[in-house]
DNA sequence: GAGTGGTCTAGACCACATC
DNA sequence: ATGTGGTCTAGACCACTCG
């Protein structure tokens, strides 16, 4: 695929990252760029848009393109992004231990999760995700076997959005996240570091397939004090 | 303003939200809505994307644009959205008491927070709100009073946001959002209903104007078992 | 092959900001 | 008046899906 505005975006958002324009600093018209580019205006503000949804810069009428720049690394949260790319832009160290990762059946709460009306062979992976030294997050995750036949150890300790994605060249299409806090489980207590702590939070996150069918079912369990959601919203 | 793509989306937003289209039916085509609409093809698909971009269709290439079907009425807390928005698509019932509206002088901790290099005259709003009869929500706004000279009680019984925007025409223009747990604090307690609790969810929300000034911060605290905060990506 | 959405173009007019 | 971004057009070619 070549797709001009996609490679002008992601130029552009390096330069950014890499300092090459000012926070505050103009970045050239969109004739300038398009001529730059050798391109139409139109594909350059396709990129422009691009880089002004995903928080690099901000458009203002009869102005231009203003390099917006706050702390960007703690961004990836939002969005469909797992553990692995969340810390690749930290300097932390890190640690996956496979708790559970076998096929199965799933149960009653599990298929009404994942929205299914009779029970059906999936994979379950509980992991715990080791932080600085200390175990914060639980990871739970069902997928439907149907669309990933291997799972192996490998995959688990790395990230398993890649090898849905890239490897099975799954569609994945949308997800839906829902927070909330609850009560800590027997499980959160045995397998997290905690002091007193009683409550953990919870993040559902439930993906979708190009087709609207619900594939994967992951529920993330972080100890509430290590526990931090960025979003970043535009208006218009 | 006429903007043909923005009412085309509003049009059909709001026929899929009234059921004229089927959950999982087939939108006519591009070309066809063009037709329909006397606009060109490139305008029609500005506002396909935004009902994508929305999550109330899906589009795959080859195929067509098909209605998404899942509950929309939680979906507005992703985005800039206040209270007022939120309840707005339930039946619930709510009050808000307002327990201090006063012009203040910002104090370090609030400085630090909107971003200001010395103390500057600010507006402190503490807002508890009730739904279904309980306290539930501790809503605490600071805004410079450059930019908002006159706030009435009215206005912060309904929404500011609504104020802010149309009354004021302020051009707010993206905001940040940051979930967090934290301890109740004694003030939380005195004002929220609760048992035993002794966390809360706090999203701290920094809302920033068109020239990327940094002008209202809100810390809104939730009874941690009434928190819910749902998010939609799309994935491309 | 016919229909669909994805990308791209070259030009047009508008509204807003600046001088 | 000039430069900027915002909208819109009429057409083109491509990649994908499906019969």
């Amino acid at each position: 695929m070549s797709n001009i505005y996609l490679s002008i975006y992601r130029e552009l958002a390096q330069q950014i990252e890499k300092g090459k324009w000012k926070t505050g600093g103009k970045l050239p018209s969109e004739k300038e760029l398009s001529e730059h580019y050798g391109t139409s205006r139109e594909t350059v503000r396709k990129a422009l848009n691009l880089l002004s949804q995903n928080g690099y810069i901000q458009k203002i009428k009869g102005k231009g393109s203003f390099v917006l720049g706050f702390n960007r690394y703690d961004f990836p949260v939002s969005g469909l992004v797992g553990f692995k790319e969340l810390l690749s832009k930290t300097k932390k160290s890190w640690k996956t231990y496979i708790h559970v990762l076998k096929p199965a059946i799933s149960d009653p709460c599990i298929s009404s999760q994942l929205g299914l009306k009779r029970p059906e062979p999936i994979w379950e992976v509980v992991r715990v995700r080791e932080i600085d030294g200390e175990k914060i997050i639980l990871d739970k995750d069902y997928f439907r076997q149907e669309y990933v036949p291997v799972l192996t150890e490998d995959v688990c300790k790395d990230s398993i959005y890649e090898y849905l994605e890239k490897k099975c060249s799954l569609p994945i299409s949308f997800a839906k996240k829902v927070i909330t806090i609850e009560r800590m489980t027997e499980e959160d207590r045995q397998l997290l570091d905690h002091q007193e702590e009683s409550y953990v939070a919870v993040v559902r996150n439930y993906v979708f397939l190009e087709d609207n069918t619900l594939f994967q079912y992951t529920e993330s369990r972080h100890r509430p004090d290590k526990f931090r959601f960025v979003d970043f919203a535009r208006r218009n």
